[in-house]
DNA sequence: AAAACAAAAAGTGTATACAATTTTTAAAGT
DNA sequence: ACTTTAAAAATTGTATACACTTTTTGTTTT
């Protein structure tokens, strides 16, 4: 497994997802799906059970894959998950930093500055994510990076995907904030920049909802 | 989805696993699971890919599954996470306590207990890693409570499969202070009797092997 | 006897077939 | 017109079939 069939569905699948391309609530029916990637259902269903685990689709019992509607509430305890873990690995990357962690980050933070530059929605959104999970890898923690990649896809689907270019903007130059004081290894500064800039992205979460459904077929094309 | 032929055989292998009647390493070809459990190796495929997420078993392409042998670094790894986590969930719980959720602690540890008593080896394991998710869940925070679930039962693979009577009695102990702590609403001592557990508890690992492997049939039955 | 190779056996990966369930459509009744 | 009911279509759930890979076994070669 760690195939690649299956995981270019579960990819494209969730692109479409946290891209918004596929609403909250859509179905997924499987053979449709299977056509669309020219391959049968029983990848389709291998790419859904891994998707149902991330949250990012919801399964339903003989009624098929919909892709997930995330309530308020779910949102707010992830975030609370991801307050308790990126504090604390916060402490942890300023005792354990290095110039070349230093360098990574900033390199990441170059990425996502082009990306907010350029206007690519889909890229900004993965690179925004994916700043806190190099954190997490750089400080070693392999299983809490794991753990953070999939809280922060669960609630990319509430949050991100509703986040707006000036939004977007202003999470990178918080990071940039944040790179900062890690170099600078003034840990109750960094502890506090990470701690408001949670609190700024949870509190753009939107939840205003009942948009039309999707076609699979046009969102995946 | 959400099948009980699936997870059943999810439950029944997770427990073998855990108590440790399928060794580290040992092969677990389909077919013979699928004889085992009356079924098709379509939903023993389904089962595994669940297991795969869960850390259970290792799935290496077109070599078959694995139970999973995980690194004493990948272990310190995983406790590092559930401190982070449960030193902050401690706090969250104290400040929200009730006497309805110290009931049910209470309850729990009494379950604890007995299980140690009667040497039930797989009902105290099981027990003694669902105190920390039974607190999560009583926080509220759902989320929490099911990462929680998946660390310890990722741990367990590697500490309470070894656990001896008297750690384990140790540990249940421990979970009756934690719990007076809680009940008294002193925050510090609550989370330094915590963290001492957690400590305790990875200070118990073991990790010599190199065990014979398991018979599968032999195992489940 | 040990190593290298070849054939056979066993096992995994994917597609397809069929059974069971749900959804849709159409017709009948109130 | 609006439910209720019944049949048909579509969709999911499970088993089976077959292709492809790995492992095992047995033979040959050095």
């Amino acid at each position: 497994m760690e195939n690649s069939s299956t995981s270019q569905i579960v990819d494209s699948l969730t692109k479409a997802i946290i891209e918004h391309r596929l609403n909250p609530g859509a179905k997924l029916a499987e053979q449709k799906v299977a056509d669309h990637f020219g391959v049968s259902r029983t990848l389709v269903r291998q790419a859904f059970f891994l998707l149902a685990q991330n949250r990012l689709i919801r399964l339903e019992p003989a009624r098929g894959a919909f892709v997930a509607t995330p309530s308020a509430d779910e949102a707010r305890q992830v975030f609370a998950v991801r307050r308790m873990l990126e504090l604390e690995m916060t402490r942890a990357f300023v005792r354990a930093v290095t110039p070349a962690m230093i360098k990574s980050l900033k390199a990441h933070v170059a990425r996502e500055k082009l990306a907010v530059q350029n206007e690519d929605v889909p890229g900004r959104t993965e690179l925004l994510g994916d700043f806190h999970v190099c954190m997490a890898e750089l400080t070693g923690n392999l299983v809490l990076a794991q753990m953070l990649g999939d809280l922060i896809s669960r609630c990319s689907l509430i949050t991100l995907m509703y986040q707006s270019a000036s939004a977007a903007e202003h999470s990178s130059t918080e990071h940039v904030g944040i790179v900062k004081a890690l170099a600078a290894k003034d840990e109750a500064l960094a502890v506090r920049l990470m701690d408001e800039h949670l609190q700024h992205v949870e509190a753009n979460l939107t939840f205003e909802r009942e948009q039309p459904l999707n076609d699979i077929s046009q969102a995946l094309s």
